[in-house]
DNA sequence: TTTACTTAGTGTATTAATTACAATATATAC
DNA sequence: GTATATATTGTAATTAATACACTAAGTAAA
């Protein structure tokens, strides 16, 4: 029998909707279930939440299972509670977003999933209960949220290229913008670092710049504005 | 024993943040619990949520238990679920926030509260649990909300002056705001159809107006921005 | 070493949006 | 008819957003 702290709520789950971006696409991170009845299909990390166990907490648990990852940004997304959203009995799951360097993490399998893969968000494969809504609920969210706070570096290596970051905004967003006018308007938050320049690229090298977080959290307080 | 429909969710349960507005002042609507152990204090209204029932129908359902509304703004909140939340057993509670037309509604207790009462935000009750963090939570978003779609208008009177609507405005965004730029941006986004003249009162009538939700849905879908 | 190729980097003029600001109009009450 | 209270209206100044094109710097290939 399990022990007290590693008891279940039957009723209660998390599922992560986990975005990185390659530089050319916005992807999604997907398991492999490796349990019946779902077993074999792909599908959102998530979990049961435990008894003494908080909701984030839970929902970093499964991040940190499913890639070692932690320290990543996560916000609660929604609760999805549909009655017919599980076929077998109720659960109403809380759902969250996280955005990773892609980078920082090529995906291993956790010991309960057989397989853990990027997908391209516009090439996902069929996905179980309501994952797919829960996808575009998280997708909405995301493009929301980094039109009015700078969280699109959350996505990008620690050092990035303007042209970097603008493909980002421009990939989220689903819009072309001007190279001038993006750059005056990223450099005039003050919130960018310059380094040193590329090297290795066979053309001319670009500045690499890095995102002052301490910077931010010192504006925010003072109520600034980020939009984009 | 309760019949299958009426089965609860042990560790689930919802609570609605519920505003109104009364020309002066945002309020929130409490009901006094009639059930130990909290019985005798001011609550947000809720309830334990059904084995067959959707998360946003137990909301409205205690919505029309207690004030007999239904078709109201309410949208979904944030889930709370810290461990310690609720002292005697772990519950997790899936928060609503409503906007009502104050006037529509005199509170009456329903059969499960001794009382509801209307409460200002800035002169409100101790409150139980993690309550007063939920209501908090509420007016943060309703902050953000009104800000960016034109939602104000769930809490006047179908009828309403350009003034009350300022007022609104700038009671919840505790802003003072220019009376003629106000009119400008609002007359502006052409969501207003005027009425006749206010009666009976002793000075100038005021222009009533009525909010023109036909129109706001097809811009909306348009993709319209409604920004203040 | 020259040329081709590729991406980086930069400024200005135009237009649109936001802000600041005060006098006149219309209703009732006394 | 005078006092009182709120409603209504426009313009100039400032600021923000947009549109737009050329030069610079690096590597690769001829």
């Amino acid at each position: 029998m399990a022990k007290k702290s590693e008891q279940i709520i039957k009723n209660l789950s998390t599922d992560s909707v986990i975005f990185g971006f390659d530089n050319s696409e916005l992807k999604v991170l997907l398991i492999k279930l490796a349990v019946e009845p779902q077993k074999g299909e792909w599908a959102l990390p998530g979990s049961n939440i435990l008894t003494d166990e908080n909701l984030d907490v839970a929902a970093k648990r499964v991040l940190k299972e499913l890639t070692g990852l932690d320290n990543v940004y996560m916000e609660q997304l929604y609760t999805f509670g549909d009655v017919l959203r599980f076929p077998l009995f109720r659960v109403v799951t809380v759902a969250y977003f996280a955005l990773v360097k892609i980078e920082d993490y090529q995906p291993e399998p956790g010991p309960k999933a057989s397989d853990a893969k990027w997908f391209p968000i516009k090439k996902l494969p069929k996905l179980p209960f309501d994952h797919i809504e829960i996808i575009n609920y998280a997708l909405k969210r995301l493009k929301q949220r980094v039109r009015i706070r700078p969280i699109g570096f959350e996505l990008l290596p620690m050092k990035f290229t303007l042209s970097q970051l603008q493909n980002l905004y421009e990939t989220i967003m689903d819009v072309e913008m001007d190279k001038r006018n993006f750059r005056k308007k990223i450099i005039g938050m003050n919130l960018l670092i310059p380094l040193e320049k590329q090297k290795g690229v066979p053309h001319r090298a670009a500045k690499l710049y890095r995102f002052d977080k301490r910077k931010y959290d010192s504006l925010k307080e003072k109520g600034f504005n980020f939009e984009i």
